[in-house]
RNA sequence: GCUACUGUGGCUCAGUCGGUAGAGCAGCUGAUUCGUAAUCAGCAGGUCGCCGGUUCAAGUCCGGCCAGUAGCUCCA
């Protein structure tokens, strides 16, 4: 019979025929490096049979597919390895997932990760036997008697929640037969490089009412210098750890006496602040004005906001004068409140009213980390209050807005637009609208967004800006949200062109998110060698000797009268001491002044990471300086 | 909040079998005035996160608490 293969070519193969066969006929190394196959573009096992016509791809090891078919058996290696040491535990689930995989056991006495070196023994163990692996299936009622049997009860459950009518897959190898949909390697020979990570605690199907499980995390490699590769890019990574970093430069503290509430360090706060300033010029440009909102507010604004009902455990609250008050968790109360002070009209929108507002939120403690989830942050928040017809082009100006901030700093990000989730608030119609808004700017905008069905707010469909740290994982930054629900509550009104009363239309939105956050990832993105324009110390004047200091001074001086950040390391040490100082504090300029250059007025310049690059004049080095600060360039 | 792990001078870390705490950096003092990534010497600095227990004796073992990290859950 005759199938096709991915290049367009036919291939002629016998009557019952499987995948590793075809594989074979190609070409004994394809044969070999296989580990999967698309037939008529299902990702199958290679002891799958053709039939005639069948479109047939190959699948090894360099595919994104066949990485996954590799660490999803090896999963399963983990698991039979398990069931052999601790055959009491209860298997659940085992995914995989970015950068390997994990299993979710249920073990009668908890395991740590001490336990690792047996359990990856008994996994290489398997490897060597090169068990096949072989599939089959069970009609629906036998698959869960099967696994009853074996006292499988996660596996049982899971079965329960599967169609009814189908097939249940299993997979064996050797005595260990794991429910799955596979598909599999041919044989647990043909894994090569693998590793147990770390161990944690995971609910079991998610939800934090039911029990917590033991989830054993892996990784698995074709080959083990990709392997080795992965965890000296892991250990790289931590070293750009914004906790880290933040406290070797002195950026911010995290102190036992203010758990999630970080304390600012002045080179914190410089960095804070320049980035404040950006954002002030950014929407001053964009035509948006500031207020600002108390942080305590009484008890029946936060009623009418709704959050008094529904997001008191997440907010602090205290008595005054013997009324209920709260800390906002955030702006928005303040900002409707603002906007009722005076009548509007529809000839005032769009009305953008931004406000760097200080939020509290009672975060479980659990959820803290560093600068990225804290109890007290700043939002550089704005609402904009507009017109039905405005919507589309406002959040078009949000948009290009974030992502000319986040091109600035160059980092990668991705977009998500949620929609509509069941119990919602709003019309159809406001809803189609807004979400037709937000789609339309993103698609206008040439932005690359994917879909969150039903996960927007109960109160609007949203776009969120998610930004990576070191480790990849991603944080929301910027988001847009529309929201129904709050015009409602606090009545807010403009006389249109009818003279009618209406109400206008809402967002959130924010930029930065949180510039806490911001401020972190930041770190992690520059690995603190922030540009010069966010440096909290951008040149650092170094004497070679004492003769030299005075002109260092002078230096320092006038570089600070045209608002350039300089110090001068004024220390009798040597210069390859200070210049090592100086490195280890990431200051992008320095400045080494000896004899010569009191001499004709210049100074020998270092570039942070490229050493000397140069003696300038003085004064063409501030303007160099000045000009890179101007214009925040990156390097 | 849940599970696991971690907590020793300002920082990074060592501390064996339970026997009474050690280094480097930073700091201070002194010497060195030196040209592109760490000069030398000396001094000082610690209720070993906190509380309790076991023990003749606890940084070390046990329990509780606090804080941090990883993950889970959460983030209208």
């Amino acid at each position: 019979m005759k199938i096709t293969l991915k290049n367009g070519d036919a291939l002629e193969v016998a009557e019952g025929a499987v995948c590793s066969d075809a594989a074979k006929a190609i070409s004994e190394g394809l044969a070999r490096a296989a580990v999967a196959a698309r037939v008529n573009g299902e990702l199958v096992d290679l002891s799958t049979p053709l039939k005639e016509g069948d479109a047939l791809e190959i699948v090894t090891l360099k595919d994104a597919d066949g990485l996954h078919v590799y660490r999803h058996t090896c999963a399963h290696v983990l698991a039979q390895a398990i069931k052999t040491i601790y055959p009491t535990s209860k298997l659940a689930i085992g995914p995989v997932i970015d950068n390997g995989f994990y299993y979710d056991i249920d073990f009668k006495t908890p395991i740590t990760m001490e336990d690792f070196e047996k359990l990856e023994a008994e996994m290489k163990k398997i490897i060597k036997s090169n068990l096949p692996i072989e599939r089959f299936t069970l009609p629906r009622d036998e698959a869960i008697s099967f696994m009853s049997k074996y006292h499988e009860n996660y596996k049982v459950e899971l079965i329960q929640d599967l169609p009814e009518g189908e097939e249940i897959s299993f997979y064996r190898q050797g005595a260990f037969v794991d429910l799955c949909k596979g598909p599999h390697l041919p044989s647990t020979g043909k894994i090569k490089a693998f590793k147990l990570v770390s161990i944690a605690g995971a609910y079991w199907r998610g939800d934090e009412k039911k029990k917590m499980l033991t989830r054993i995390y892996g990784t698995a490699f074709a080959k083990k210098e990709e392997m080795d590769e992965y965890f000296a890019m892991l250990e790289e990574a931590k070293k750009r750890d914004h906790i880290k970093i933040g406290k070797e430069m002195k950026l911010f503290a995290l102190m036992n006496e203010g758990k999630g509430f970080p304390f600012f360090l002045p080179n914190g706060m410089i960095i804070k602040n320049t980035l404040v300033d950006y954002w002030r010029q950014l929407h001053t440009r964009e035509g948006y004005v500031e207020i600002q909102t108390p942080i305590i507010l009484n008890r029946s604004l936060w009623e009418t906001s709704g959050h008094w009902d529904h997001y008191r455990d997440n907010m602090y609250t205290t008595k005054i004068d013997g009324e209920d008050c709260a800390i906002k968790p955030m702006n928005c109360p303040g900002s409707l409140l603002v906007y009722k002070l005076t009548p509007h009209s529809y000839k005032d929108f769009p009305i953008r009213m931004g406000e760097l507002g200080i939020v509290h939120r009672h975060e479980k403690s659990g959820q803290l980390h560093g600068l990225f989830r804290v109890r007290c942050f700043t939002q550089d928040d704005a609402h904009i209050f507009m017109l039905p017809e405005q919507i589309r082009d406002e959040i078009k100006g949000v948009v290009r807005l974030i992502d000319e901030v986040y091109s600035l700093f160059g980092f990668k990000f991705h977009v998500e637009l949620s929609t509509r989730p069941e119990n919602s608030m709003g019309s159809d119609e406001d809803w189609q609208v807004a979400t037709d808004s937000l789609r339309a700017a993103l698609d206008e905008m040439g932005m690359p967004y994917t879909v969150n069905e039903g996960d927007g707010a109960f109160y609007g469909p949203k776009i969120d800006f998610h930004l990576e740290d070191s480790i990849k994982r991603t944080w929301q930054c910027g988001t847009i949200q529309l929201d129904f629900q709050l015009p409602q509550r606090f009545e807010i009104e403009y006389t249109g062109e009818d003279g009618q009363k209406h109400r206008p239309i809402m967002i959130h939105r924010v930029v930065f998110g949180s510039i806490e956050r911001f401020i972190g990832i930041l770190i992690e993105h520059y690995a603190g060698k922030f540009p010069v324009w966010l440096a909290p110390e951008q040149v650092k004047v170094l004497p070679v000797t004492d003769r030299a200091a005075e002109y260092a001074q002078q230096l320092v001086a006038e570089m600070k009268a045209m608002g350039i950040r300089a110090s001068a390391d004024l220390r009798k040490e040597k210069i390859g001491k200070k210049i090592f100082d100086a490195e280890t504090e990431k200051v992008p300029y320095k400045l080494i002044v000896g004899d010569k250059e009191v001499e004709d007025g210049t100074v020998s310049v270092r570039r942070r990471g490229e050493g000397d690059i140069g003696s300038m004049k003085r004064a063409a080095f501030c303007a160099m300086v000045k000009e890179e600060n101007d214009s925040k360039k990156t390097f």
